[in-house]
DNA sequence: TTATATACAAACATTGTTGTATGTAAATGA
DNA sequence: TCATTTACATACAACAATGTTTGTATATAA
């Protein structure tokens, strides 16, 4: 059969992009080509180029399946009424992130791929900056919720929620990078949670 | 001419290091080609191919002519004996490395490379795995400084060596990562050093 | 002084990759 | 029911890139 449904043209960009990150992971994104994106799919260049322009496009495709809910869950997570214990508040947001990572498969893949398996030239910087963006984000949120907890006296006198929140945002960066790196998950993916509580219990 | 002395060699050996780092930068390490290398050393592929039996070489002696050397300075500045104050003593380590960053053009580049204009795939894999062996030796050393640290007093009551050190490593790697990523130079390269005092500070 | 190794340049062969153009059978809409 | 999209597969053309081979002028060593 040559022509699908349209669900199951949709399945087919849904396997697209699944190839795409399969093959991303183990060869690099600039290092696969979409003749093997297509055989780990099971069809031709041919469906590709139907579904996307070039591979870019897969690549942007990959990307939002993973961060489009993830920046969803972090407005709803760290909305600031009726926080009673912010610092408790940021430990969940953090450590929300690792159990994600934990247990999603392709959210795992697609950090992995965006961190080691990926060249940001050319047209994918922009991307570094939608990601620095995000990035400035997240720290406002983190400062908000510091500045909550000191509202609240739970941190030590000589402490700005600015520094803080900068402090704690550059942890979490490093912890995600060694996170993702630590592909043999003894070192890093084990204790992530409890790193980031300790991190946190240094600021009371 | 066709044949060089041995010093000419050398320094075409050189140039194409040179070469090869500024077409990493601006192209990505994978899509850059022999080619485009050999034209910006102002050469053939011959002569790369002389020096160098693939790409990975180049990358390689990249990749050696910056971290050898600071390898070397890490060793040499934290040396255990003598330290009458290790808290000081820690960043300065930290910042020393931001300085360099900031003076050496060859480091500021292959860091921007090893971080975001490389796929560690296939032959890399065991680039990353250097990188981390790595960073296992640096939170060593900063664990024997917060552990003399301790010692001396200038710590709070309930930090473990151990705990601090993750987390200041982990933080110096979020720094790094943002440090390299902020090409504009505003947000982090400026308050770098200020962000590493204050990062200690927060453990005194 | 001469033979040889060196430091490349130039040419070759092969293979991979991309985008596009064309073909086509089935789904969909009127 | 029939025309028209749709969702691909197949074929084509053009180029890039790699590694290797061959050629060669010149250092260098003996």
């Amino acid at each position: 059969m040559v022509r699908n449904t349209k669900e199951n043209a949709e399945l087919t960009r849904l396997k697209i992009i699944e190839a795409a990150r399969q093959s991303f992971l183990t060869r690099g994104v600039s290092r696969t080509s979409m003749e093997q994106i297509a055989a780990e799919a099971g069809v031709t260049r041919g469906a590709i180029y139907w579904h996307f322009a070039n591979k870019k496009e897969i690549f942007t495709a990959m990307r939002e399946q993973v961060f489009l809910p993830l920046i969803d869950r972090m407005d709803e997570n760290l909305q600031l009424e009726n926080i009673d214990d912010p610092l408790e508040q940021l430990i969940q947001f953090l450590n929300g992130t690792i159990e994600t990572l934990n247990e999603s498969l392709e959210t795992r893949q697609t950090y992995e791929i965006l961190m080691i398996k990926c060249e940001y030239v050319d047209d994918l910087v922009e991307v570094l900056d939608q990601m620095l963006d995000n990035c400035a984000r997240i720290t406002e949120k983190i400062e908000q919720l510091y500045t909550r907890a000191k509202e609240k006296g739970q941190l030590r006198a000589n402490q700005s929620p600015a520094e803080l929140a900068m402090d704690t945002h550059l942890f979490f960066i490093g912890l995600l990078h060694m996170w993702v790196k630590d592909t043999g998950g003894c070192r890093f993916r084990k204790q992530a949670s409890e790193l980031v509580k300790t991190h946190i219990n240094l600021h009371r």
